[in-house]
DNA sequence: CGGCGCGTTGAGTTGGATCAATGTGTGTGG
DNA sequence: CCACACACATTGATCCAACTCAACGCGCCG
């Protein structure tokens, strides 16, 4: 039986991607059909309305995925991090532009060839299957904050899902991966807003903006409060 | 073997659920675990935070998918029309609220068992991962709108989309499922706007609004213009 | 007839956008 | 090393789209 290769073993989200649910054999499949590649910062992974050509595993940096009107105004509709899925796969033409945030390292399938290996193995595609349905919430939520919360509401709620996600459980300061254009582009407000909610809240001593983009959350249970989400 | 019942042979979502992709024989699976059951308009079939009980394909009637803050303020993330699949798999309580707003009819599933049934009939698990990505598409859609769009663009794409769902083809009059209230908790805004934006299109010649929830589309090409996203 | 749900319309307010100026850190070339 | 440009962030002043509050019209039903 063949070991799996070098690279998934040493790979860093082994355990947090798709992968992560895959006995090794299961992976060899994926591994022989992957690569990696190295985007730098600011280059697009694909444009909306082009074929859809690839899915991937992040396997580090900070990618976003986008939307945007006919005439240029730009909704952030996801954020790739380590270990999440990018791709749209039984799509001919892409709905979204996929855009990296940071350099960044994706394992590329070929679309056809993903699809494919859905086809052979059930346990893939039920990994793949709950990620959908778990992105589909986050999305749901995400309508909520747009719809019907104000912008010291959402602000304080993208601080509480960053932290979240970079796993802090302390007060610790972590970096915000995003610009305040890009914050405001999730969020779906202008520059200028965010920068003034996250001074309210810096003068409401919740939290702590030492130095460009770190952030130190100070008092979490009334940032909760303020935020209206637990 | 085992003719496919009564109820799947003259079911009117036979060709357009997660059913239309099955085979009578698969189609006998979901039909031995699932049972019709009529909902009056203003039902609420789960609540947020509930037990995930069921999942279900709507068979006729319109409902909706909300998410809402502590403090009340309500967003319909989703419509479900006949033939949509409702519930989610693989999760211990809902995150949805689900309300008909119309007397409804559903196929319904018990979710354990329903979850057998994908694993047992890739074909199916095959045709709910294609919705899912599809609903998740739909979102992210809906989130460029809410983002991005104003209360006009909002209004106007809505129409277009429901004159779509309905299958409108020529500017036949067409009956909204939904109240100017719901309609408000669609698109993120206040009945008042909603109404306003109606008045408006009507002025501008775009639509016509007889009477209630009748609306006729008089200038397709001006109101996808209007709404910006063709 | 009166009450009620729904929709429209008007008047006034406001939250966030827009426009504009200034600050701050970083890299670059003289 | 400084001067400068440039991207990013903050802050202020003003504006306006959408919200809020309020009145009223219409159809429906008891």
């Amino acid at each position: 039986m063949l070991a799996t290769s070098d690279r998934c073993a040493e790979c860093a989200v082994r355990d947090v991607s798709l992968c992560a649910g895959l006995a090794d054999h299961e992976l060899e499949v994926l591994n022989s059909i992957g690569h990696r590649k190295t985007i730098p910062s600011g280059q697009v992974i694909a444009w909306e309305g082009d074929d859809s050509a690839v899915c991937a595993n992040v396997v580090s940096g900070v990618l976003k995925a986008t939307n945007s009107t006919l005439d240029g105004r730009e909704q952030i509709v996801g954020l790739l991090f380590a270990g999440d899925f990018l791709g749209q796969p039984f799509r001919d033409t892409t709905t979204l532009t996929i855009t990296a945030l940071s350099d960044a390292e994706l394992c590329i399938y070929p679309r056809r060839r993903f699809e494919q290996a859905l086809t052979d193995h059930a346990k893939l595609e039920r990994l793949l299957l709950q990620r959908t349905l778990a992105s589909l919430d986050n999305a749901q939520v995400a309508l909520l904050s747009l719809g019907r919360r104000n912008a010291g509401e959402r602000v304080a709620g993208f601080l509480l899902e960053i932290a979240a996600r970079a796993h802090i459980c302390a007060d610790a300061v972590f970096i915000l991966p995003l610009s305040r254009g890009q914050i405001a582009d999730v969020l779906g407000m202008t520059i200028e807003t965010v920068s003034r909610q996250l001074t309210l809240l810096k003068s409401a001593g919740l939290v702590a903006l030492p130095h460009g983009r770190e952030v130190a959350i100070l008092d979490r249970k009334r940032l909760e409060a303020f935020a209206g989400n637990p």
